[in-house]
DNA sequence: TATGAATGAGACTTCATTCAT
DNA sequence: AATGAATGAAGTCTCATTCAT
């Protein structure tokens, strides 16, 4: 009680104020982008001073950065959540695929800021951009070991192949929903993928292993 | 001695100087989207001064949307092209998918530049945004003539969904092929996409249309 | 018949053209004044390319001043026009008034824009405000003469100090239906001040030549 | 010796800089109207850069209307001090003329700018010219409280119409001196004002009321 | 008689950032 | 833990003007 809390606002309080930036950032960010992201407006959508959030951040760089790495861990936690790892192989993909669509329509700030980075080619990187790129790659990666569970028969190529398939469609997806807006049944769209993937997969491990 | 009217004043060839302004702005502005495109960095680049710009462009966003509707002209020249219509389905689909990732290899500055505007959404709304999306779905409506030719027997929602499925592919492929680089082999990675969903499209056929 | 003017627009009509960017120039500039008055805005509004308003005016300065002076010759024109010479002498001036207060509701945008151009102070005088000074200190001339004429027995000062009361009057009138708007009934007040001033001549008077 | 805080980084006084700021301002866009100050030139009088101006005015409009809006309240105070209520109604009238006299003349440059900007007449308004206007007619509606005070008599039209005169003649007083420059003798042309609209009342009043 | 194109200077404004408190 | 104030650089765009045709 005697903490005295008790005033309107925020009250010194760091790790909140932290969070209130990086809402207000990953919002303006996934709207506009890099450059069209001005401190000013986040300060003015957060509610904090341009000057405070330089308490928080070093600058727009690592303000962006956090933002991507909060944004992927949020992410991470919605995919993995489920991880029921039993059915047919069929199932197991198409349960996936159910599982990174919904992580995706809720995401939809973070992941259009990454793809905006990762589009961008620009002299000096930003770091946002470095970060969304390794934690793609490590997402790639634990697909790959996916598949390779999946479809033992198929060699190194085809797994890395299918792998940057399957993740290829899963952006041209979200982008698909991103503009055409929320009525796209996202769900539906992923599992089609999911099955047209398994298929290819079934058929180049046939072929690789025809007499197993 | 050919004249030489290389000189500083080049004497006031209005086609010509547009044709350097957009040049020049579709390179940077493919490189670092809307925001990340100065009217000064465009003048640097194409070496008329920012003012002579304004004389060419009503304003930045004008100046954008001329960008896309040029790169949109000329990457659908590319794809028309050969227009052979002889061979198998297959063949076909797959000569067509041959194409298209070509033509994309050939304008990733357009096309990224297209991708980052639609992945943006700001309160209002660059007019090369709007443009490029019209012309996404000029293209979404010309596929679907092709697959509805290609497979008579499908029925509308099948159509428009392999169709949305093949464009959101080619986005997600060319994407990765942004992120990754060159080495990428685009024209493969778009065969085994287009076999993908001509497989998909045989097999929807012939489940609508079972005892043909 | 020969001389074709068939074709639709102005063709190569020197005076009409200078007609045209001088009533452009006069709206424009008596609605924002000098600094706010841009040759785009003028080309804009008379539909002439900037560079045919250099053709006609050696520069900006040269075009306000000729707006001044195109101006206060019409204004000029309507108030003279009458020239009544009869009547008692508070007819006659109030006969005056009321052509005055007519021409100044006429003329509004090109007195207007001689007030503000009066009224500023600028390091270097633009010309058309060494014109309005100039025209205004005529006029002031004139009036002293009528006022002589009229009241022989004012001595010099009075008439001067009458003279300038008369027309700060007129100014401070006008200024005030042109922020009051178009229902102000300025040939009335124009009425009570040609009065008022009279009644002042007329005691100015007595008390110089008490026993005439 | 006295703390010596005038050197070159003055230690963040927001309502000191605001104070400079206005100081520059009311200089110059009382010299050359609204468009003819550049937020540069005020810059550069007040010694702080132009972007400092925008941390204390939101715009240049915002600017201007708080000039105008100190200038009146000063201009008001300087009018407002003798407040002497004594005297003969002639008396009193002419010390009141006497008082607007000495003020105007001591804010030329705020009244100035307040007549440029209540001329001119462009689409969209500053926010300078609205404020101007709404304490023009504050004062209007107050010398019409004190013209029925002292000329009961007088009906309401007829006040109307002799503030509406009177100011006129104040305005147009105050634009002859700052056309014809400092050696105009503001109090005496005031006192003739003065003298003249009050003979107006007296008679308008007699007629009003002939057997009082 | 006119104009399309060009241009350097300068307009307003926002930017990311710093610093003293 | 935070912020009011300040600031140089850069942003977009308009300015008055020129010049070759």
């Amino acid at each position: 009680m005697t903490r005295g809390n008790t005033d309107r606002k925020q009250r010194a309080n760091g790790a909140e104020s932290r969070r209130r930036i990086l809402d207000a950032a990953v919002e303006i960010a996934g709207e506009r982008g890099y450059d069209g992201t001005s401190i000013a407006a986040v300060s003015a959508k957060c509610g904090l001073p341009a000057s405070s959030i330089y308490w928080h951040f070093r600058d727009k760089d690592d303000l962006i950065a956090a933002v991507i790495e909060r944004g992927f861990k949020s992410w991470l936690a919605a995919v993995a959540l489920p991880g029921e790892e039993t059915g047919t192989p069929l199932e197991r993909v198409t349960a996936m695929a159910t599982n990174v669509a919904k992580a995706l329509a809720d995401s939809p700030d973070f992941l259009r800021l990454g793809l905006m980075l990762a589009l961008e080619r620009r002299p000096t990187e930003p770091r946002g951009r470095t970060v969304f790129l390794q934690v793609r790659e490590i997402a790639h990666r634990r697909t790959v070991d996916v598949v390779r569970t999946l479809f033992p028969d198929l060699d190194d190529d085809a797994s890395e192949t299918l792998t940057t398939y399957a993740i290829a469609g899963a952006d041209g997806l979200f982008t698909h929903r991103e503009i055409t807006g929320d009525t796209v049944d996202l769900v539906a769209l992923f599992e089609l993928h999911a099955r047209l993937v398994y298929d290819a997969a079934t058929r180049m491990a046939e072929r690789a292993q025809p007499c197993s």
